[in-house]
DNA sequence: ACCAATTGTGGACTTAATATCCACCAATTG
DNA sequence: CAATTGGTGGATATTAAGTCCACAATTGGT
């Protein structure tokens, strides 16, 4: 976003600057610093001829800042500061990740995409446990529930929570060959409502559908002649040719290529839901969890995910 | 002040670090930094071992952050920016300090102390000028009127103005051997309404004198025989055996070790007083002011004030 | 008032960090 | 499917930074 007037021309002796002025004498800082008294001296040299004024006035007993220094040292001492805090709150990755990571996952979804890929980023680490579960509800609070949570469509936007797009999801809606045959291949959003449709539940997923129309998203309730709190049923239902439903194109893929699903509506289909992962904002987030994170993060990132 | 903990280890591949997510690519970043991006690349190898975590998710063909990449850049760059901003506000010293620069003093003390430390401090700028004025106004705006104001005392505060104290001086009570022999020495404040005194002007050196007396510092109003606007007449005035007066010490210090005055009221004089050095507060003060500020501090720190 | 201790400086040398140069691999693009 | 672009890694070179002295200056103790 920002130029690169952002990085200063070097850094090298700033942290010999700030030491110093802190410890009130050069002998201390090297000591802090775990060197002599002479690099601290010639590290500020260096500092002030690159900046071309005196920092300090160095009377033998007693340091004093110059007029430039006061300025400078405020300056780095918080920058110094915001650093150390930063590097702080850095947990390194122990060597070997340990512990339990609970993930909740839409059912569907999580099953066929999400598993493999979890048990693959697992897979180098022993001791790393996971605790998997499936669930379609679209809001869940995780009150100790889970330590990550991957979602369908619009978020529970709370400041508590934190977000991170995975991939954006197509829906289609399909039928099976054969109930097509049977009920005809509806041509508009209007012939929906002499189909069968196949749609979640109220705690389950989501019972209207998204279309557009003319470039315009808009939520439909299609007549609901089934109703399955559980997204891979609903899919084996279609494919059972009970009726047409709408779901992830992921969930459909193999089912389409193999033709035992054809989508409908095509038109009106083509919007994009986006797969979110949520976690409780906290300070410090446990290894373990920013391992599954940011290899989650990895794979949307190759597309896995699409 | 702060402990030592607001120092990090280290602070060599920040710049890089910083450089490569604002620039979006090794190879772009390397360029703004004027290395080859095998450089930039093993900055950051060595920043992530240092830290124990991996900063950056390389896929070749883009870049991304890992989620403590994310938090540690948020911080490098806000404080890279704070040193940069810093490091900009610093006007080198031109290589030939050059130009005017107006100081504005007490008549006495600046005549006789800071006169001549003000020449030798220019005395290695030939093309630094000075313009030095002398005014015992106890209070002076310094519309445009000076750069810098030296002044005893209380200081008018007010926000846009920077004040630095140089030295403390004490104030002494005295007169000459032979006004004292006249008229007696006081022994206590209130002999002091039998005698003749020396005080200021109302636009002047005070009128008042500051006095202790067990321990409370006190401000009195002694009977006003002669008024005179400047402080160094004053002192003439008390040497001329016309009465008593109170001033700093440094006006009356050769004065009474050649036995022309005597220190009279010892235990009730010792009140301190301060000199302050003020002048505009603004965001960059030319090089020849901060100089001369500099030096001045350089003077003060030395006891050269006293 | 002096001696001793402490603190910053500077020069010559050494060490260690960091950059370069090259070849290589991976991914995208026309 | 070459050609181009972007990141990696090893061997080598270079430069930056640190060490180790001896020294000068200032101060505190007795």
């Amino acid at each position: 976003m920002a130029g690169q007037h952002t990085i200063p021309e070097s850094l090298s002796g700033i942290s010999a600057f700030v030491a110093v002025v802190q410890a009130g004498s050069f002998t201390l800082a090297a000591e802090r610093l775990g060197v002599t008294k002479s690099a601290v001296g010639k590290s500020i040299n260096r500092l002030e001829e690159r900046l071309g004024v005196k920092l300090l006035r160095r009377t033998t007993r007693r340091l004093q800042l110059t007029f430039d220094g006061e300025a400078y040292f405020q300056a780095c001492a918080s920058a110094l500061d915001k650093i150390a805090e930063a590097e702080a709150q850095i947990t390194p990755y122990d060597q070997v990740l340990r512990g339990r990571v609970h993930i909740d996952m839409p059912m569907a979804f999580g099953k066929r995409v999400l598993l493999p890929l979890l048990l693959e980023l697992a897979a180098p680490h022993p001791e790393l446990a996971l605790t998997m579960s499936f669930n379609d509800a679209t809001v869940d609070l995780m009150r100790d529930e889970a330590d990550l949570a991957i979602r369908f469509g619009q978020l529970p936007d709370s400041s508590h929570l934190v977000a991170r797009k995975l991939a954006s999801q197509e829906r289609l809606i399909c039928g099976s060959p054969g109930y097509l045959q049977a009920h005809g291949v509806p041509m508009s959003l209007s012939d929906l409502n002499g189909h069968r449709c196949i749609v979640g539940t109220t705690h389950g997923p989501p019972q209207q559908w998204t279309v557009q129309e003319r470039g315009h998203v808009m939520r439909i309730t299609p007549p609901a002649t089934h109703q399955l709190s559980d997204g891979e049923s609903i899919v084996e239902t279609a494919l059972a040719g009970f009726g047409l439903c709408q779901m992830p194109v992921s969930l459909l893929r193999s089912h389409i290529e193999q033709g035992r699903l054809v989508p409908v509506l095509q038109a009106h289909s083509g919007v994009l839901v986006d797969v979110h992962m949520l976690w409780v904002r906290q300070a410090t987030l446990a290894p373990r969890i920013r391992y599954v994170i940011d290899q989650l993060m990895a794979y949307a990132e190759r597309g896995a995910l699409g």
